[in-house]
DNA sequence: ACTCATATTGGCAGCGCTGCCAACCGAAAA
DNA sequence: TTTTCGGTTGGCAGCGCTGCCAATATGAGT
């Protein structure tokens, strides 16, 4: 009963309205809503006297009641493959910082790198009426880009440049990625070229890197002698044991390449584990530039890319109501000392 | 202008209302809002009906709207220090799981370890009235509490249990981690420990667990014997560099436990890079748990915290509305190769 | 003192949906 | 035939705020 009493009480606390405030300040409601927005005239007297009660009562204004009268919503939604994956993460927070400067506010969900999944929590984005909706790269199904299209809301494709975009895309080109990669392992020398990598159909920008990273072996005409895919997502763990069973079978490779920094990372500890002397034995080479990669003994080869400045700039072009375009914020090669 | 124009029409798009859905099947809107919601009785042709309007127009519900004339919100409001630090993102994906399938929707904003931001950011978070709030640990500003009490909505505190919550909690004892940190290295034979840690006026949870570690090795005899705190957060560079400024200074050190795992990574690539061997020379003391520190060529001693559990916790408590309480998730000790 | 432009201010109709309530519709019961 | 009752259905008043517009106040100019 107590409980209960207490529920009823903070309900009543909780429910202090615009026109309350109003009522105290004793001004009119409109007076009250330009004063808190700043928005429109008004004297400094009316101001002070309106701005005292709101703290007296302890008024938060209710955005939900906002949102629904005026036109624009100020949400911004995020549905993302993964926060396993550190890169979505490193977006969120590149964003979060230019949407809360602009009192913007960022929701998400997570896919799982599930297309249906995306198209149902689009779906429930959507309801929110976002002024933007931001999703990873290109690939989507059909319902999906319909209703994206259709909800008149601003998207934002990320970390993708290899396609068309529906409105805006910010990113690099994972294509260009791959190809840089292998040119790199070529101009050094290496022939006998192996893949570790995680589950392609799923991460599509990870399959795009390793198609162009093969078409480019190829080109030089010393193809891929052979490649371990593992299921599941990227780990350092992964890493380690597609490396194990990639030499399993090819004894003879001078260098891999990976997915990603984590799958790389895994690589590089089977190596220090078995005695593999690096780059002399084996050349690693990964992806995404993650600071760990710096901390270790030997400083990873790998391509950094600029998720933080994605994260950014796309809060950006939201915030500012930029055209449509796509931006490319393109990747650095880090030579370091595995390749 | 043909932007303009192009404007227009998808305001048009998403401008499909309940009301036309209703005129649309012919039937009333309340019935349109009961066939949609599954809630309250209708007859099976007028849920075709309805279904096939929705279908035909298109029609995404407003969820604002529906907020707005309803009560509770199933918005989900995470007020977090960071989403560098891996713990974060692990905990909103353990939460994200939970939330989605219940048809909840999570909102976040990142307060970078400051309390006077946390404050700003939690009146945001309320101006949306969300079912529940969500914050790590309980040191916040008299405000933010204030505020909160005052709200009316549900309020979890994450990650950490030494303390007086304001509703519900969920996580486990710092405290105790840093006691069993000490007790567990004592045991192992270690007199000569050092630490290595970030700034620990913004981690709270950090400082607790290093104030229990030290007064375990107060109590047993044999203090600490040096520390290193770096400013900024952790990384894996920072540890590396911190392990390395302190053993320029205390050279007799046979232990070091660090601020988290980021951190003793770094000092393990730092050993490895010296030569330094582990632990015979010196070994090293983690938390968190990372799957990476598993990966090595030899585990990471640490413990294991259930960062994801809480996220998933905490999420289902407030689904279920549950009463106010304290769940203590515990953590676990691994023995790992290190120390 | 009188006029007119400008600065302030309040009233009120929605925004799109939910919740309540009255109305309606057979079919079973009287 | 009339009454009864549960299953259905539509109407409509808000939820709390913003945007528009008319009303009032202020102040400078003559």
């Amino acid at each position: 009963m107590s409980g209960s009493k207490l529920t009823m009480e903070f309900k009543h606390q909780a429910t202090v309205t615009l026109a309350e405030v109003a009522e105290a300040a004793g001004v009119g409601e409109s007076t009250v809503s330009r004063v808190l927005r700043n928005h429109g005239s008004f004297s400094g007297k009316t101001r002070e006297r309106v701005m005292a009660a709101v703290e007296r009562l302890g008024y938060v204004p209710n955005r939900i009641a906002g949102t629904l009268a005026s036109t624009g919503s100020r949400l911004v939604a995020f549905v993302i493959p993964s926060l396993s994956n550190i890169v979505f993460p490193d977006v969120l927070r590149g964003a979060s910082t230019v949407l809360e400067e602009n009192r913007y506010q960022a929701v998400f969900s997570v896919t799982d790198y599930d297309p249906g999944k995306e198209e149902a929590l689009a779906a429930a984005m959507l309801a929110w009426r976002p002024a933007a909706v931001m999703l990873a790269g290109y690939e989507h199904t059909e319902g999906t880009a319909k209703m994206l299209r259709a909800s008149g809301c601003r998207v934002v494709e990320l970390l993708d440049l290899d396609g068309d975009a529906l409105d805006i895309a910010v990113g690099f080109s994972n294509r260009a990625a791959g190809r840089e990669s292998a040119a790199f392992l070529l101009r050094r020398g290496y022939r006998r070229i192996g893949y570790v990598g995680h589950d392609l159909n799923r991460d599509t920008r990870a399959g795009k890197r390793f198609s162009s990273f093969c078409e480019t072996l190829d080109a030089n005409g010393t193809p891929l002698v052979a490649h371990e895919i593992l299921a599941g997502p990227s780990s350092v763990e992964n890493g380690r044991l597609g490396l194990e069973r990639l030499l399993a079978r090819a004894t003879d490779l001078d260098a891999v390449y990976f997915s990603n920094d984590d799958m790389a990372l895994g690589g590089y500890f089977h190596c220090l584990a078995q005695g593999i002397s690096i780059p002399s034995q084996l050349a690693i080479f990964g992806y995404n530039g993650l600071d760990i990669g710096r901390a270790i003994p030997q400083p990873l080869s790998t391509i950094r890319t600029p998720r933080v400045a994605t994260g950014e700039i796309a809060a950006q072009l939201i915030v500012a109501n930029a055209p449509p375009q796509a931006v490319d914020l393109g990747f650095e090669l880090i030579e370091g000392a595995t390749a």
